[in-house]
DNA sequence: TTGATATTCAAACGACCGTTTGATACAAGC
DNA sequence: GCTTGTATCAAACGGTCGTTTGAATATCAA
C-alpha cells in the first residue's frame, strides 16, 4: 500500500506543510494548491490521500497536533514526578513551564498555539478531538492535583474558572506576543519566557489563595 | 447624494447585516451575495456603496465597531467615575464588569466579541482601527491608573505584565466562549456573565496582591 | 514477463466568487 | 418639457476554488 521501506513520503509532505499553512492562515484562506505546491506534488494527492481538504485538515490535527500536545503534557508530568512531595506552587509552576517555556522548539510552539487559539476561538469539527483527547484529560489532571493540595476547598465550578484563569495568561502571552514585546521591549527568546513563566506562576498562585511559592530551579 | 430625508436606507441594511455575517463567519466564509441578499437589495449595491467587498468590512468597524466600543470604554469611565476615589479593587472590577457584563445586550456583546476575537486572532486592515483607536488608548488609560496606585510597590515592567495578566482574563473569557461554556455547562448569559466578572475581579486582585475587595454593587 | 495494485500527473469540470456593465427608474433643478 | 445625478437592477465576465477523470507511471508478487 505505502512506499516499499516505511512512510509514504508525499503523505507526509503534505502534513507537514499543510500544517505550516494552516496554522499561518487558517483553513480557509489556505488553498489545496497552495498545500500542493508548497509539498511539491501534484494538485489530486490531497485528495486522492485524504478524501478530500477538510479531512487533511482533521489528519493535522490527529497525527500532529494532537500527538505535540501529548508531549508537552507529558513534559509537565514528568516535570511533577521530578519533584518529590506536591504543592499548589509546584504544580503551577510545572504547568507554566510546560505551556511556555517547554519541550517545543520556537516554530512548533508558535504552529501549536496557532493552530489551538484558532480552534478554541472558532471550533471545527477538529476540535471535538482538541477536546476530548487534549483539554478534558489536562483539566481534569491538573484539577485532581489542586483539589488534593488546596487547603480551601472550592467547587468544581471555581475550580474550572480557576484553570482556565491560569490557562488565559498562558495563552495569552503567546497570541499577543506582539503587543507584549512592544511594551516591554523584551524579545521572546528563552530569557523572557522564563520571566514570563515566573509572572504567570505567581500570579496564579495569588489568584488561587495560595502564598507565594518558595524559591527553586 | 443620498435619500432625500435622512439616510441612505440601503447602505445602512447592508452594513448592519454584514457586520452580522462576519461576525458568525469571519470575512472570506461570508460571500457579497449572501449580504445583499439577507439585505433584501441588489448584488451591486455593495460594490456600488463601498466599492469593494474588503472596504464594506473596514466600514463596519469604523461606523460599528469602533462606535460601540467607545461605548463599552465609556462605561468604564462612567463607573470609575461614580466612585469616590480610586482603588486597585475598583479599577479592575470597572474593567471586567464594563467589558464582560457591560453596557451591550447579549447579540451586540457576541458581536462584538466575534469581531475583536477575529481581528486580533488574524489581523486585517482593520486591525489598525481597532488598535489605535481602542485599545492602546485603553491599555494607557488602564495602566495610568493602576500606575499611580501600584507603582510605588514593583517596577516598570512587573506592572506591565500585571496589567497583562488582567487584559489575558478579560479577553479570555470573551474569545474562548465556546470552549467555557462547553466545560462549564454554562450558557453566557447574564447570570454567568456577572459569575465571569466576579471570577476576573477576584482572581486578579489577589494575583495583584491586593486584598480581597469589600463588596460593593 | 505478466498482471494487479498503488501512486502520480495534466487536464478538465462545475460551482461559486467579487466585480463590472449597461439598461432602467427615479428624483430635483431649470 | 428636458437634463442631470443618484440609485437599483438583471446579466454577464473573468478568475479561483475543491474535486474528478482517465491516462501514465511505479511497485511488487507470481
Amino acid at each position: 500500500m505505502n512506499q516499499k521501506n516505511g512512510e509514504d513520503l508525499t503523505r507526509e509532505r503534505i502534513l507537514d506543510r499543510a500544517e505550516i499553512l494552516f496554522a499561518q492562515k487558517g483553513y480557509r484562506a489556505v488553498s489545496v494548491r497552495e498545500i500542493t505546491s508548497a509539498a511539491q506534488c501534484n494538485l489530486a494527492a490531497v485528495n486522492y490521500h485524504f478524501g478530500n481538504k477538510e479531512n487533511l485538515y482533521l489528519e493535522v490535527f490527529r497525527s500532529r497536533w494532537v500527538p505535540r500536545a501529548m508531549r508537552v503534557r507529558e513534559s509537565f508530568r514528568e516535570s511533577l514526578a521530578r519533584q518529590g512531595s506536591l504543592s499548589e506552587a509546584k504544580v503551577v509552576q510545572a504547568l507554566a513551564q510546560a505551556f511556555v517555556n517547554g519541550p517545543l522548539s520556537d516554530d512548533e510552539h508558535l504552529r501549536h498555539s496557532q493552530l489551538m487559539t484558532r480552534e478554541m476561538t472558532q471550533p471545527t469539527k477538529a476540535f471535538e478531538h482538541v477536546d476530548k483527547q487534549v483539554i478534558q484529560p489536562l483539566f481534569k489532571e491538573v484539577s485532581d492535583h489542586l483539589d488534593s493540595l488546596l487547603s480551601n476547598k472550592v467547587g468544581e465550578e471555581q475550580m474550572l474558572l480557576d484553570i482556565f484563569s491560569i490557562f488565559a495568561m498562558v495563552l495569552y502571552f503567546n497570541f499577543a506576543r506582539v503587543a507584549v514585546s512592544r511594551l516591554t521591549g523584551r524579545k521572546y527568546d528563552s530569557t523572557f519566557r522564563a520571566r514570563l513563566v515566573e509572572q504567570i506562576t505567581q500570579f496564579s498562585l495569588r489568584g488561587l489563595g495560595v502564598g507565594k511559592m518558595e524559591e527553586q530551579g
